[in-house]
DNA sequence: AAATCCAACTAACAAACGTTAGTTTTGTAA
DNA sequence: TTACAAAACTAACGTTTGTTAGTTGGATTT
């Protein structure tokens, strides 16, 4: 009986807008318009244009934590909590890609406490994907790289998938998994 | 003789606020009070705020442009060239990291010629980078990926290396290009 | 000393912005 | 049919936006 609320349906055009264009150089005028009503109609839904901004970003970024979560709580071996964060991630993208562009583009627009629970989130996911990194190498299963290379190198690869996986065609997602996998964590020579 | 020109100050100064808010969010204002004066004090040096943005943007995407020349035409390996690459990246944002944050997220605000000759170089960039990456696999130097997802992993990483390398607090560039080149190609197992 | 130029200023503009108030239409339940 | 609630509308508000016009003071050139 869950159906689509008109709020959900507010969120899933401007997120489409601010993929293309960012938070500020979308209007309230425009979004309406992509909804074929007017401005101020929308406020029957939401309160304001920074609700719908937060509500999009703060959404996918429980996703994330939640799933970092029940990766970390796992008793498998490092190099397969990094497996698992990678097919999180592509999970993610394919079911949210647009919010995605939002997450990465715009969240300094956040305000407050959204503002800074969405930092909060972020760095304690970074730390937790930190972590695993380095039990990696401490048990011989990484290379002795600095940790922050291998994070960085992974975590930017997974976070710009979302402006690329859609030309890619209809891929499939268990193929596009495995791929990112081999190539993240074996490298391409 | 070469002195820095009023313009080029404004350019730097607003590359610095458009990198931590981006560019709508940033007004004439904003960095007219950034260099101390007013406002309309800025338009005696540039013709508007779209210029700061397509100047700041098209001198780097020039220089991506002429190093990918550069590099195409040399007589060595294709993991080489790509080696050599990953130093380019490198070495422009070392050299400009603020203008990389609004080539990455501000491009899509320039306008007409400016627009349109930005993703002609983007496209023929990444085209280069294809073919190369291509021959590498045929010539049996890099594994048998779908060429796009190893182009795809190393752009996306460099592309980001603006947003980590100053964290990474002073590091040598010559150690960076080091460890990512390693990172990159030899994968991190 | 006079003339010129540069780079700042004040004041103002029309347009676009997010948002509010109050009203009308539409669909459903009694 | 009437009553009510949901969701649209029109009109307007106070700000902020990028930008223009005209002016002023200080340095440089003639």
């Amino acid at each position: 009986m869950k159906s689509i609320t008109r709020k959900e349906e507010i969120v899933t055009i401007a997120s489409q807008l601010f993929k293309e264009k960012g938070y500020n150089a979308v209007s309230m005028r425009d979004i309406a318009q992509a909804m074929g009503i007017k401005a101020a109609s929308l406020y029957n839904h939401i309160s304001g244009k920074q609700q719908i901004l937060s509500t999009l970003i703060l959404t996918v970024a429980v996703e994330f934590t939640n799933g970092m979560q029940t990766v970390v709580a796992k008793d498998i071996r490092p190099i397969d909590k990094i497996r698992e964060i990678i097919e999180l991630h592509i999970d993610i993208t394919v079911n949210h890609s647009e919010a995605l562009a939002a997450l990465n583009n715009d969240w300094m627009h956040l305000e407050n406490n959204d503002l800074s629970s969405f930092v909060k989130m972020r760095e304690d996911y970074e730390e937790n994907f930190r972590r695993i990194v380095k039990e990696g190498i401490d048990a011989g299963e990484l290379k002795q790289h600095h940790p922050e290379v291998i994070l960085f190198s992974i975590l930017s690869t997974l976070r710009t998938l979302y402006l690329w996986y859609q030309k890619r065609g209809k891929l499939d997602v268990n193929v596009l998994k495995k791929d990112m996998v081999s190539v993240l964590l074996n490298g391409i020579t």
